[in-house]
DNA sequence: AGACCTTACGGCCGGCGTAACAATA
DNA sequence: TATTGTTACGCCGGCCGTAAGGTCT
């Protein structure tokens, strides 16, 4: 029976020209190369190669049997890859989401019913989150609306309330709610990894500049030792406790309170079930 | 390193079930099998079947690695057979003829030319000569015209001329020539192999019987213990000498008369050089 | 002399079978 | 009890490396 080793000396034969050098790349003798390929030549029945006194060439017969041999090899390095990818993503739970906050929730939760398995969470946009969904990129997602589609199997997932963080000497520190527009054309302190939360400040204050921070550490002491005011919300602050010195007041847009809902696929539910 | 005998094991389990019945069928024991399903999953770095206590089943990993391993399998036994097709290819010449007498006379050359080759023939009708030559199916043909075409090498190779064969007693066996119609309506005896020839007495003899045998001997003893007419060619009696008790009257129509051609492609030259 | 291939000899690793055990139907 | 899978032990074939030899540039 013709073995893979024999057909990876085969094509570090073909690749490198002379039976010393695929021996060297082998990490064989090359004693051990010619014995294989003689070897090989009586398996297939047929010569593979010319043979002169000190020179061994492939033939015909050698460089059809190369060539199979590079595609079966990589056939076989491509099952091993792929078997561990499949194996990989079935200890995995790969989230996606629309914002960091219910992100974390949502891992704090998978990880207690999932002990045993990897859990990853990523943000992307919902159109982003929902073909992820859809080609399984995802197991689940979460949305910051109720989701439609008769494949899918939604759960509501909390709500969020932005809210302005203003430095207790701010005119408006001591109101008891704001609208975004009263604001507007203030610079703000913005941190990075928020989701689709940066969509609402661009819209409703189209005059302020936003100075966004996309390490932790640096925003939350800029927030400190500036007069910026800033934005934080209530569930953020379930997580993480208010901001140091600073005036919450929350904002009464509409649009500044969300409900979250994490969505998964009917077909996908098994794999998720515990969540729901 | 993952090898050939340990994926021809998984496959055989796949397909039978057990690793029991699969043992029995690979001539193996059936403890073997179990230690190579366990270092198959240690190699694999995965778990590839549901370990119960006396039943081993594949799980999704391992359908996916199975399936990885039949086709490996297939392109394994692919290559060996194509390699070995190649050579014996290589080793082969094969010819294709519209008549057995100048096709004699190419194996003859052909073997004396290419002493370590093994030669064949067979007999078509031209078209399908042509096309054989064309699809490599053919090294070179013998037709009995010559040939055009831009991609073709082609030589004369003789001429032949078709004679009947009387008893003495014949009315017309005194005669130096005859044509073909003198004869029409005259029951005659026809040997089956011999190729394009058949077509000249169908038509220019539609009123005679032709009584074809295929057996040689059969053949050449009815022309000897009958008083039937036969064909022989010029040809065909230097190499079998003439016929035994009969007269030998050569056939006048410009048709009884042919002149051979060796054809074979300019590209296939190399292989057939020696010929032409 | 240096590069390359081949042959000869001996060691050793790993796949295999036998035997014994455990679990299920 | 029959069938199936697992573990333990020892054999042995085959792959490998070292050494030595031959050929060509």
């Amino acid at each position: 029976m013709i073995e893979l080793f024999q057909l990876e000396q085969l094509a570090a034969f073909r690749k490198h020209g002379t039976l010393s050098k695929a021996a060297e790349v082998l990490h064989l003798s090359q004693p051990t190369l010619t014995r294989s390929m003689q070897k090989l030549e009586a398996e297939f029945g047929v010569s593979l190669f010319r043979h002169a006194k000190n020179k061994l060439e492939f033939n015909e017969n050698g460089e059809l049997a190369a060539e199979y041999a590079v595609r079966i090899l990589n056939q076989t390095r491509d099952m091993l890859e792929l078997v561990r990818a499949k194996d990989r993503a079935s200890h995995t739970l790969s989230f996606g989401t629309c914002a960091p906050v219910p992100a974390l929730i949502l891992l704090q939760n998978a990880a207690q019913a999932y002990p045993n398995m990897a859990v990853s969470t990523e943000s992307k946009d919902n159109e982003t989150l929902l073909a992820g969904l859809r080609n399984g990129e995802y197991q689940a997602i979460i949305l910051p609306y109720q989701p439609e589609g008769q494949d899918l199997c939604w759960k509501e997932y909390g709500t969020e309330t932005l809210a302005f963080a203003l430095p207790p000497g701010h005119p408006l520190a001591n109101r008891d709610g704001l609208y975004m527009r009263e604001l507007d054309g203030e610079n703000m302190l913005l941190y990075a990894d928020i989701g689709f939360w940066h969509e609402l400040p661009a819209q409703k204050m189209p005059h302020s500049r936003f100075l966004v921070q996309s390490d932790r550490f640096a925003f939350t002491e800029l927030v400190q030792s500036s007069v910026l005011p800033s934005f934080v919300t209530d569930a953020a602050m379930r997580l993480y406790g208010p901001p140091e010195n600073r005036k919450v007041v929350p904002i009464l847009d509409p649009e500044a309170t969300v409900a979250y809902y994490a969505v998964c696929l009917k077909q996908g539910l098994h794999r998720v079930k515990r969540l729901f």
